[in-house]
DNA sequence: CGAATTTTGAGGTGCGTACCTCAAATAGAT
DNA sequence: ATCTATTTGAGGTACGCACCTCAAAATTCG
């Protein structure tokens, strides 16, 4: 049987109340008793039963997912896995709500974070573009005792265990080393497609994704990248006239989380050029069964969510992460293995 | 607030034993009165608070991997992973203990099933060949009460939920497509190495490769597998035989999960086939970033263990697993993505 | 040295459920 | 209607811990 609580007490010479004072530190306790307790601790092997924590504190996790305005396809994704996980970790009493932000409104994001009430929520995954202002809003809410992790994007410089997402420059390099490697041998050229390249995200990708070409396929020219802005006559048109001017277009990098529009027009274009498309979506999932794109460069959205709830409760709960299980990778689908 | 037993026997007009009956589907409660429970819980949203339930129960879960014998870095991988997951898990009161088997002996596996001790003992997964004396042995199990899934290899015939791991055919043919597109478009022949090709993972996997290059790249010959039996020197003998008697060798297909042993001799030869393998190890992992090989065909160790761990609970607790955490994804990793 | 302060102990209550006992109510059989 | 078997209720204890109070003990300070 596992130690308890009240097996420390006895091995430490104290009192169940001194052994609680030293768990959760609380003041009033002579720092040379805290060490014997926490002597105990070793030597018993003692492990806090959280589940009895938990349930003596009546204690739920609230969390709150912060995520972009617009309904691309992945971002739906995201949302529907959050649903999942809530009935998931119901059992394990956490909760996460999805509020919409504007994601470029820093203004707004930070006055929202600091508006947070600390009984109302105990964490926060935030996904937006990385603004000081909202960096310092985090740094408050971590003040006043409320977790935030960044998600999918932003703020990736900070600590690993405080960024649920993917290295996107690695995404980008992992893209172009298969569109490299897929693509013919002969010279062509490469269309690299973007919502928007204002995004860290999209210019990591695209950093990464030149890197591996330059440097292991010379015969490859890649194009400026084009910026459809989510709009879809710009798209057809813009697209359009860049397979018009360029002969020989050997492939086609769709950069962003919404690959639909321009897939949609990509492949109605009569080139056989090799396409490779972020994010995992219906749509995509459906174009590389079909053969229309060849590899999907994706993160699942279902471990993301977890792993932000899991490293938000375990912030919490002042606990070590299990950095392996929390890894997002960076996957590649093609036909064979969706 | 959520709603407790309490409430639900106020609301149900019973008294808490009988609630606690109808929950723990214990016997000496009439039809209707099950049913009068029943609806107080439809009406109040109740959720069992599973936390409390097995404090109370005193309830801790306690696994048993058994593994083949033999020391594959594969297999190391996964026991280190147990012996992660026994750390991650240790606040939810699960434990997993690994056990070695002979994996060719159907027999000793159904003996030690069938001595396992409910009360010792909460679920099992296996990793042998699929034998029907185990088959048997795990029915068994089943009704006596102790939860199984098959680990990784095996019975994969049986319900989604009882098999952790990945479509071994699938894997192969993932691999196959690489290949196909990875290695030159000019003529050559593939070498297909397998420890066995009596394993029926080995034998799926094959038949995967073998349906997409056969399909769509016609220029490729497969040749004959060779089976190394973990022999270094047979090994080296029939693989340098075969780069001796084969002119234009394109391309390396490594089937088993101990890719190290023909992977340093496919090496040593001076050709520049395009090499895949299967399964991360710290030798695998080295040779990708080196560049000596090209893919790799992946299943997380972490996450098979994890699941499987999981499943296993959620068995115990008659509940009902979240379907697309515990699918073992197959996963493809060159350099940029490691 | 005594007073003020800090540290510690003992004990209680509650979290939501499991599980047990004993008695009471109800149903079914004769 | 009487007896028996079944079903139900009421209440208690326990699980491991959090958190509270009050008093006793130890320590520090002037």
């Amino acid at each position: 049987m596992r130690p308890t609580t009240k097996d420390l007490a006895i091995a430490a010479g104290v009192s169940l109340a001194t052994v609680d004072r030293v768990l959760n530190d609380r003041s009033g306790v002579r720092k040379d008793t805290v060490a014997r307790v926490n002597q105990a601790i070793e030597k018993l092997g003692f492990i806090r039963n959280l589940v009895a924590a938990n349930l003596a504190r009546g204690k739920d996790y609230r969390f709150l997912f912060l995520l972009p305005r617009g309904g691309d396809q992945f971002l739906a994704e995201v949302v529907a896995r959050i649903e999942e996980a809530n009935l998931a970790f119901a059992p394990e009493m956490m909760r996460a709500e999805v509020r919409h932000i504007h994601d470029s409104d820093p203004h707004q994001i930070a006055n929202l974070l600091g508006a947070l009430d600390g009984d109302q929520v105990d964490g926060v995954a935030i996904m937006a573009p990385e603004f000081p202002q909202v960096r310092d809003a985090m740094a408050r809410l971590a003040e006043r005792g409320i977790a935030t992790v960044s998600f999918i994007s932003g703020h990736i410089s900070s600590a690993p265990e405080d960024f649920v997402g993917i290295d996107n420059r690695a995404a980008g390099a992992t893209a172009g080393r298969l569109m490299g490697r897929f693509a013919a041998l002969s010279p062509g050229k490469i269309l690299v497609v973007a919502e928007t390249m204002h995004a860290r995200d999209s210019l990591e990708r695209r950093l990464g994704f030149d890197e591996v070409i330059h440097a292991d396929y010379p015969h490859l020219t890649v194009l400026p990248s084009l910026e459809t802005y989510g709009d879809p006559e710009r798209s057809a048109r813009i697209i359009r006239a860049s397979f018009a001017s360029h002969a020989g277009i050997a492939g086609v990098y769709v950069l962003g989380p919404e690959a639909r529009l321009p897939l949609e027009i990509v492949t109605a274009q009569p080139s056989r050029a090799t396409i490779i498309a972020h994010e995992r979506t219906p749509f995509t999932e459906a174009a590389l069964l079909s053969g229309e794109i060849d590899a999907l460069i994706t993160q699942d959205p279902g471990h993301l969510v977890r792993s932000a709830m899991r490293i938000l409760r375990a912030r919490c709960d002042r606990r070590e992460i299990l950095a392996s299980q929390e890894k997002i990778r960076i996957e590649i689908f093609i036909k064979e293995n969706l």
